[in-house]
RNA sequence: CGGGGUGUAGCGCAGCUGGCUAGCGCGCUUGCUUUGGGAGCAAGAGGCCGUCGGUUCGAAUCCGUCCACCCCGACCA
């Protein structure tokens, strides 16, 4: 139970959000340094996550497969970058049987490389293209300063890897899933994501090119949601997938991956709570309706319950997740701020003079308080319930759009960067070198999140930083 | 991995410069009364004082070690 005061998001949002985790029962610390345990409720959550990526996933052409959780270390150093990139965060496996093993195994950090491998062997001719895998697993980093969701030593996520004929194929492909991903993000999850090119530094290890959907969080610092890469020939040439053209010719496949995990639970976390804790998407909630029965004696309990079970009985009919809340032990007050420390997106309250009315009473969890509670009739309430869902979901996601376009902005001059920086974003044109991103990161830790697809202006101008022309504006923000 | 902080009942804390049987609030258990915004009363249960070692007649308290977590840096989905 959670009966303390959560600590205000204002006050400290990094308290708030660690507090909620715990008191949520979202997640909790492992006996493991820098592990999670995902507890039901946020493992439900995952799962609604998880079903309405892999439809999405299902829907673009894609199949799921398993991959081993071990890979032999030889093969993380077949591709340069990969390795250096990946190197200082390995988990290897030295023994096993009680016997030393003649190669270390390392325990995946992501799949590209025995996947990799995999596709050498499937691989042989055009008429094999394109392959288009994902795989629903776990990965371990060794991660030094972790946070629950956000950075953890083991976390769960989805990757797919895919090969093509063409490099053109393979870029539409990456972009394609970038695409599903800020789809999801933003009907699902009500979270508005910027989809954007990563830079040079900021790219993933191995990678041509690296894609993202950055999300602002309620203290505006930016947190890459999902990922997508093109990695060109660079893993094909280690692993040597090859496959014959139409002319009879060996070429190189063009390969992708693109990956997103449990991170995307902090970012729905840090998106929509409040001080009064979780606030879920409707979409994605575990619970989307709480009923609360209210009675103060066995006659009461007696007609309350029924109405209650008949209800529950409709909604559930109607495909609506919910929950009855009959516990005796605590007061109905109690229960109003329990599940809305939880995030329940509507709660519904049942009681004698409701039943007399022929009514319900439906509080709005976007909207606490008696600003969002409203008495509606029974009859037709199925349909009543759902539209008051999708209202909710369209309500978070139009707030969190007002909250980044509010925290978005365009510096006059570097001095001026720096101080939006510290409490938002700033959208400035830069010239794309690594000198003029270091030297805001020093100054500001605020870095390049990305260069956004959309929205970039038709005329160059002058990078911010360093005054040379510059084709295209990218975001600067701190991140976590 | 560097700097700072914390570790005493499930949770939040007190226990001061070394001393008695280690306390308080919340939660938990049982009973009765309650129940439309975090219920009340009564009686209970619950503690290797994070770990290992040292100083001492005596350590939750002093010293050291290690571990975990939090905050700030360097590194990252």
């Amino acid at each position: 139970m959670s009966e303390d005061q959560l600590t205000p998001r204002s006050e400290n949002f990094s308290d708030w959000y660690n507090e909620l985790v715990l008191k949520a029962e979202l997640a909790d610390y492992s006996p493991v340094r820098g592990c999670m345990v995902v507890r039901p409720y946020g493992w439900t959550l995952w799962e609604n996550i998880q079903q309405a990526l892999d439809r999405r996933f299902k829907d673009t052409g894609h199949v799921n497969a398993a991959f081993p959780l071990f890979i032999p270390m030889s093969f993380l150093e077949k591709e340069k970058e990969h390795v250096a990139g990946f190197a200082p965060e390995l988990a290897v496996v030295t023994h096993g049987g009680g016997e030393k093993l003649e190669e270390p195994l390392v325990v995946r950090p992501t799949s590209e490389t025995v996947i990799g491998y995999m596709y050498s062997k499937w691989i042989k001719s055009w008429r094999d293209l394109p392959v288009l895998i994902n795989q629903w697993g776990n990965v371990v980093r060794w991660e030094l300063r972790t946070k629950l969701f956000l950075r953890t030593a083991e976390f769960y996520w989805q990757e797919g890897h895919t090969a093509h004929a063409t490099e053109q194929e393979a870029r539409e492909e990456t972009l394609r899933m970038l695409g599903v991903y800020a789809d999801f993000a933003i009907n699902e999850a009500a979270i508005p994501v910027v989809q954007g090119i990563k830079s040079e530094t900021e790219k993933f290890a191995g990678a041509v090119m690296s894609t993202t959907i950055e999300a602002m969080m309620g203290d505006t610092k930016a947190l890459q949601s999902g990922t997508s890469h093109y990695l060109g020939q660079n893993f094909a040439k280690a692993f040597d997938i090859q496959y014959v053209d139409q002319n009879n010719t060996q070429q190189f496949c063009h390969t992708t991956s693109w990956g997103l995990s449990t991170r995307m639970i902090g970012a729905i976390i840090m998106t929509h709570g409040d001080d009064k804790g979780l606030i879920l998407p409707p979409r994605l909630a575990p619970i989307q309706v709480v009923i609360v029965p209210i009675y103060k004696n066995a006659d009461e309990k007696s007609v309350v319950m029924a109405v209650t079970d008949r209800v529950f009985q409709e909604l559930k009919t109607a495909g609506i997740r919910l929950k009855v809340d009959d516990r005796e032990e605590v007061t109905p007050g109690f229960k109003y701020n329990d599940w809305e420390m939880r995030g329940v997106p509507l709660r519904m309250e049942i009681g004698p003079k409701d039943v007399e009315k022929n009514s319900v009473a439906l509080a709005r969890r976007d909207r606490p308080g008696k600003e969002g509670k409203t008495f509606v009739s029974q009859e037709k309430l199925a349909a009543t319930v759902a539209e008051m869902l999708t209202t909710i979901q369209a309500a978070l996601l139009e707030r969190a759009t007002a909250f980044r376009d509010a925290n978005i902005h365009t510096p006059k001059d570097y001095e001026d960067l720096k101080q939006i920086v510290q409490n938002g974003w700033a959208f400035s044109y830069w010239c794309e070198s690594k000198a003029c991103e270091a030297k805001v990161k020093e100054d500001t830790k605020a870095s390049t999140r990305c260069i956004p697809l959309a929205g970039q202006p038709e005329q160059a101008g002058n990078c911010i930083v360093c005054g040379a022309p510059a084709k295209r504006k990218v975001y600067f923000a701190k991140s976590y």
